[in-house]
DNA sequence: ACTATTCTGTAATAATCACTACATAATTCA
DNA sequence: TGAATTATGTAGTGATTATTACAGAATAGT
């Protein structure tokens, strides 16, 4: 879809060669973005921290739009691929949904990178332009809707009662995900994040019984 | 403590006597920071919008960080108390803090003000200042420790068990309280909001043993 | 060697940012 | 009436915003 690079490999491409690393300047840029906000971080910030002049940045990605939304898509495809990754073993789907949430709580409050979620702090905020944030609430809708489904499999599983609603009951899993991702930016601790989750998952309870 | 205004009352005073209402400003700016952002929106768009120059604006309220700062402590003073209001009546805890959950869910949904809860949603954004940041998020944690209160007052009556870590529970309705503030600009509905609540809920159940 | 192509650095673009200098108008107090 | 005081409207301030024009440098293909 968003052919950024040509799919020629860069000995074998004409003109003078690029002189930073592309996927460098785009974790180093995710990093940035993540942690001061779209509208916060400038491009004159994003220029001196990369080391680079602003012709070369934009020649290699456009516009900040297009910057940022590759910087999330970064995101999805590295950090943001493991934390939202599920076991695709024969767990049960509550099980699946554990993991999820305790690898969040590591993850948004893990030092070496900034904390919460990326794209969970990035749909909190507002922006100028309405069709950037159109493109970061469908990524993040999209990424959500994992829960939903480890919710419906429980139901079909006989893991939760058929009487359950599963929306209601991934929208709230959702709820309390956005929420660590805040807690997480206010300075909450990996056990602090973990006490949530499991207090969250008492409304998944083990036995087969509700109530 | 911060006297924007004199004492004196409005035909009292000398000079030239203003000539919008202060009040009026400030609740029509405190809906635009909400709406867009502090970052977002600028001091131009509040000029027109409020249909006043800038030197009148300026003269009134010192600053756009001390505007921004004035807009949350009317909206803490005013929408703020309405929606965070704990009835001082005989009510169990849980009872007030349902109570509070649930005037949470409408009113974060309520079409008449922007969706959300104005100073959560402010948390979540990033700023360029980092002394404005560090004001909201004061305001914020003193606003949510009303939840750490009616929790451990839960415990000292004997509504929750006495091995109930408060901290850890209080933590976890604040930030269901947050994902619902922001679930609520994604365009929850208040019937989804007031089903994250029940669902909440369950972790204070009504009979007095717990699992 | 020559052309085409692509990147780099310098320096600038118009637009917007928060904010204000200044003269004038409108009020209170004497 | 006149002095003091405060608000207003016009028109600007310098700084910063995202973005780019342009000339030169470095590569590939011929």
């Amino acid at each position: 879809m968003s052919a950024q690079e040509l799919p020629l490999a860069n000995n074998q491409r004409r003109g003078r060669p690029r002189e930073f690393d592309r996927t460098n300047a785009l974790e180093c840029a995710m990093r940035q973005f993540w942690q001061h906000g779209y509208e916060t971080l400038s491009m004159a910030d994003l220029t001196t921290c990369l080391g680079i002049n602003p012709p070369s940045l934009y020649a290699a990605f456009g516009s900040k739009q297009a910057f940022f939304l590759e910087a999330i898509d970064h995101y999805l495809a590295t950090r943001g691929a493991y934390v939202y990754a599920v076991p695709s073993d024969q767990s049960s789907p509550r099980a699946m949904l554990a993991q999820l949430l305790q690898r969040a709580a590591e993850a948004f409050s893990d030092a070496a990178y900034p904390a919460g979620c990326f794209v969970l702090s990035s749909i909190a905020t507002t922006y100028d332009s309405h069709e950037i944030e159109q493109a970061i609430v469908d990524r993040c809708q999209q990424r959500m809707s994992k829960i939903n489904e480890l919710v419906e499999l429980g139901v079909q599983t006989g893991e939760l009662p058929a009487t359950t609603n599963a929306d209601e009951l991934a929208q709230f899993f959702i709820c309390v995900l956005q929420g660590m991702s805040l807690q997480a930016r206010l300075g909450a601790s990996t056990n602090q994040l973990q006490a949530i989750v499991a207090n969250a998952l008492q409304l998944w309870p083990q036995t087969m019984r509700l109530r």
